[in-house]
DNA sequence: CGTAGCTTTGAGCGGCGTCAAGAGCTGTGG
DNA sequence: CCACAGCTCTTGACGCCGCTCAAAGCTACG
């Protein structure tokens, strides 16, 4: 049904996604795959949303890796959240037409489209789409604020080692084990409110660390234990099963 | 029909949100508004909603000031989001428990409870009611995401320009038009990410600038202008009027 | 009038930013 | 297949913004 294989998604992103937020029945997963129309490609670097246009469609991410972002006058650039295979790149424009952000391709991706109509036929009929589709929003806002608590709280070595941490663990989730980080350092500096340079010096203390592995040009993790050690990572708060009610 | 009046809310700033937020058929606001239950009080510095707990119902300020926060392991504190009269509590535990986050009541409060069952059988009903339910979601989001952009990439000055800045216009849009700022030096340190003692010079900074009045012992803007102009502050992204689609 | 919490001040220092330049990859076109 | 251009990564020097520690004033309130 989708075309794509890659590192980052075996296709089937987007139905892992919806059951682990608690949609297990398979005919409603159909249902809402059912949904996705009009897929494309966006080679990385590329806008996948884009500054100042509202839409009447959600945008799912099928494949590869993205990040909502938004820059300041100065130039700088704030990334808010990354995205991985099955996640909703402009869940939060829903109802509300944000102006000013955007989505950026991080890898090269594949993106599909549901018509908002089409997803409120749906969950006016059934509830539990509706549902989920509230949980995802929470979630999404809860990895926001975690990524403020970093970012006010935190040393630059515990910022970054928790940024990919959360990397490694969402990418567990939806059935990806993969060790490379595709993510350039330019990536995590925005992410984590940090300078590019220092980010270098960090993440070469992270290599002595034995957290990442020591070659050069491109991040790999060397030890996911260390890693996690490092961050005083608990991933609990990524783990949608515990966290669900209602 | 609320009992309390304040500087800060005079009674009727969660008919003034729902306004906001678009819902302008006052049958519709009222029909909310007469689902709020059990009202009580709580003392500046108490908890309005502690860690650990689900619920079944969303909790609103009726009057007051609270902010949503988070420990970390080491002892600190994040602040997340400010709250006023007219907001709900923790909407983002909708169909979702956080565990590990709490609302603290910044100044003396009054705060109501809506089960999330009559909210959900009113919107069923009424699809509007669920439009607002969504938009109030996502201008929650946006606060936080700005919050996020503001740690990550601006100046102490900036920083906590902008926070009073959206303090302001926040209070301006339910109709309070109060100069004097409730807030402790701790209380925006900790939503700023910075220490006390830093905040502290940097408001002798505002101070000097003419934005803040120079008596010490409590925060009162001298001049709106310059502050906005400090803070090079767009209001904008708070205008819900401009915000809303769909 | 004593105590608790908030604000202010001072001294010293270190984490992280900025500037600048060079080295290593990758892709693209001739 | 090479050359060059453009990213990304790395390294060094230097300095400032903001942190920590510590102590003393203020205010409010019981």
């Amino acid at each position: 049904m989708i075309e794509v294989e890659g590192p980052l998604g075996t296709g089937n992103g987007l139905a892992r996604k919806l059951k682990n937020l608690g949609l297990d029945g398979d005919d409603e997963v159909q249902a809402l795959l059912g949904l996705v129309k009009s897929r494309r490609r966006a080679r990385r670097g590329e806008d996948i949303i884009k500054v100042g246009k509202s839409s009447r469609f959600l945008t799912v991410l099928l494949n590869g890796m993205a990040c909502r972002y938004k820059m300041t006058d100065n130039g700088r650039r704030q990334i808010f959240a990354f995205h991985y295979a099955g996640d909703f790149c402009d869940h939060h424009r829903y109802a509300f037409a944000e102006r000013d952000d955007a989505v950026a391709a991080l890898t090269d991706c594949l993106v599909g489209v549901i018509l908002h109509d089409d997803i409120e036929r749906l969950s006016a009929r059934n509830q539990r789409i509706n549902l989920v589709l509230w949980r995802n929003t929470m979630l999404e806002e809860s990895l926001i604020r975690e990524r403020l608590l970093n970012v006010g709280q935190r040393s630059a070595l515990e910022r970054i080692a928790r940024l990919l941490c959360e990397h490694i663990f969402r990418l567990e989730a939806i059935g990806v084990h993969d060790h490379v980080i595709p993510l350039t350092q330019i990536d995590i500096a925005d992410a984590a409110g940090l300078s590019v340079v220092h980010v270098n010096r960090t993440i070469q203390d992270l290599r002595e660390l034995g957290a990442l592995s020591k070659h050069s040009h491109g991040m790999r993790v060397a030890s996911r234990e260390r890693l996690v050690h490092v961050a005083r990572f608990d991933g609990r708060y990524l783990d949608m099963r515990q966290v669900m009610s209602g």
